[in-house]
DNA sequence: CACTTTTGTGCAAGCGCTTGCGATCCCCAA
DNA sequence: TTGGGGATCGCAAGCGCTTGCACAAAAGTG
């Protein structure tokens, strides 16, 4: 070995950089380098994989590594590489089975890919959404994933401004340019509209999500669009304003079912929504699907678990969440690929929660 | 000011370190120093909040961050101080609502206590665990919580040996020592026995969990108990195997109403068995709970929404995600504590699936 | 066989931040 | 006027790793 034998700190008692002695008692590059006597760049061009090394000084260092039990120290090479091997995923909350279908389909997809990741939720409060925004993209993670259902903020247009990778999941064209990753939210509520009407529906009430949110006007378009091309003439009282939640899909259904004329189906933008227009129909002494049929979105697992079975758009939540974390990756590759638009298809389940259309006025239960 | 104005890099043309030219372009607190007119400790104290800095001082060097949007490396300042202020969490999954349900009590509790988390899942693959251990307990992470529901692994003889503070969640008395937060299992199912032997059944069959876990043990504890103090005896071929999930519990099932004598209630070692144990009796033609009652454990959001709605354990999981953030904040304060065990209560909810044992042998339908 | 190329390795200089150790400054008792 | 002792602040030395550059050795090239 050239190396001086064993002291390998040249005399000075000390490595290159000072180390004198590691602060946790692990292992450094140094550690190793001594091991196998080779310098310490070498022993971190072999951890990184670089080409040209000799065979046999790799396996010495490998042996010397694994000897040593030598695991990388992640802020080190972060700070000297600037990249993390962390994708961040930004979300609001991890309450709804919406939110959590998604984180799924981002962690299965990440952990193929050699990243972790750090999952941060805003808990719904603006100045988090910066402040992570600014933390995370500075050296923390490498890309950024977000789920931020109010419009597109600021700070997307500061990440952009930064050349940072991220993509935007469940956006839709509130963000020209960027890289967006959304469901086919307009046709899966024509095909939803489509089926009601094929069962006789004509008045079909619609409770709408958070309004600052791309996909609520794009299901709102397809109701309009699937009840137009059916000859159904708009009637703006169906139409009330949601927010995703049951709480609110239970209210909207009762205004609903308070109008002079009250529907005979709803469309609830949300399985959650739904839900609270099962337990409103429930306390009118409506049955469902025989006096109202009712339509969801999403298929989330409780969908099927309810009491009947709820008919709804299904998106597939988990491909979406994979979808964003194979277009971080590529970005990541090539920053500077042009922006991408990826549309999961929707699919209508149909379960039991619709029916044909009651002969006369439904609401009058007895 | 004393410092020279202005220029701040005492002619050199170069910071202390040498730091030229940031890399990103972002500010560094050598540009905070600069502007503000003080040395870059000075605005590391600052920024970390240290005592004995003038209160005129601390304003400049705030007024020069928010003029220049600075913002903290994360990386650099976990590699100079040791901390990074990010807690971790192992999981083996994130399929089932048990996992989320302290996922969601981790999240909130960690935001309220000024840290990030890391979710990592080891999808089931033994070497992550212990790839993932080695790398977050070196650097990445100051805490970590790990449920990892099989036994407890060298890994975390490793953790303790290098006097990593963690703790495990719903691991019960296997890890003697350790910090772990768990519910008090025994005591939740021998009330569900209670509440059945009660309804008059004397024939209850029991679906494990997991077998390398120490919940299944305690709630087959639980069970054998509460059987014991109403004076049952207890048969062997009622207790079966299970993995907590849907499938098994259906197939357990079967079994069980397969026997000579079968039983006349089912406990299932979580919601989702439970929902398998529903499946089968619809599939044999019980109805529940007429002729069949079905007590679960968990109490997840599902467990409401099935019909008919399951009467369960209730294992608070989000307070369980919580008290085991709080007990690593307290570790991390002072690592030296005494370990300490943390038993969360679990409750009995009574619901639908459960009801009077019918009169003769139930199994024979019609 | 002198002369580029390629391959293999080491050195130094950072990455952006924290922190121990002084050095100053200021205030007040003596 | 002196000292003593906080209160403030600066400097240097690192944290553990990556990487451009230099240089040596091996391998082509005409």
């Amino acid at each position: 070995m050239a190396q001086a034998t064993g002291g390998g700190t040249d005399g000075r008692g000390r490595t290159p950089t000072g180390n004198v002695r590691a602060r946790s008692g692990r292992p450094t590059i140094f550690d190793v380098a001594r091991v196998s006597g080779v310098s310490y760049s070498t022993v971190s061009r072999v951890v990184n994989g670089h080409p040209h090394i000799r065979e046999e000084t790799r396996r010495r260092v490998q042996q010397a590594m694994s000897q040593l039990g030598y695991v990388a120290y992640v802020s080190a090479r972060t700070l000297a590489s600037g990249r993390s091997q962390v994708v961040g995923l930004l979300a609001q909350e991890l309450e709804t089975s919406f939110f959590m279908g998604i984180v799924r389909g981002v962690d299965q997809q990440v952990s193929t890919a050699e990243y972790d990741f750090m999952l941060c939720t805003t808990h719904d409060r603006r100045e988090k959404e910066a402040a992570y925004v600014a933390r995370l993209s500075h050296g923390m993670v490498d890309g950024l994933l977000i789920i931020l259902p109010r419009g597109l903020p600021d700070h997307v247009e500061a990440l952009r401004a930064a050349r940072f990778s991220f993509v935007l999941i469940d956006h839709d064209d509130e963000a020209p340019g960027c890289n967006v990753v959304n469901a086919a939210d307009r046709r899966g509520t024509v095909a939803a509209m489509k089926h009601l009407v094929g069962l006789g529906h004509r008045r079909i009430g619609f409770i709408t999500g958070t309004l600052h949110v791309g996909s609520t006007h794009e299901r709102l378009g397809g109701y309009r669009g699937g009840l137009m091309a059916a000859g159904i003439s708009l009637a703006a009282e169906l139409v009330v304003p949601g927010d995703f939640l049951e709480p609110r899909g239970f209210e909207a259904t009762r205004e609903l079912l308070a109008l002079a004329e009250p529907p005979t189906a709803i469309f609830a933008s949300s399985d959650a929504a739904a839900i609270g227009v099962l337990r409103a129909a429930r306390e009118a002494g409506l049955r469902v699907p025989e006096d109202l049929s009712v339509v969801a979105f999403d298929d989330v697992p409780e969908a099927s678990y309810v009491d009947p079975a709820l008919t709804t758009v299904r998106q597939p939540l988990r491909e979406m969440g994979g979808s964003a974390v194979r277009r971080l990756m590529e970005l990541l590759a090539e920053p500077d690929a042009p922006a991408q638009r990826i549309v999961v298809a929707t699919e209508l389940v149909v379960r039991e929660s619709t029916g044909p259309a009651p002969a006369s006025t439904p609401a009058q239960h007895g």
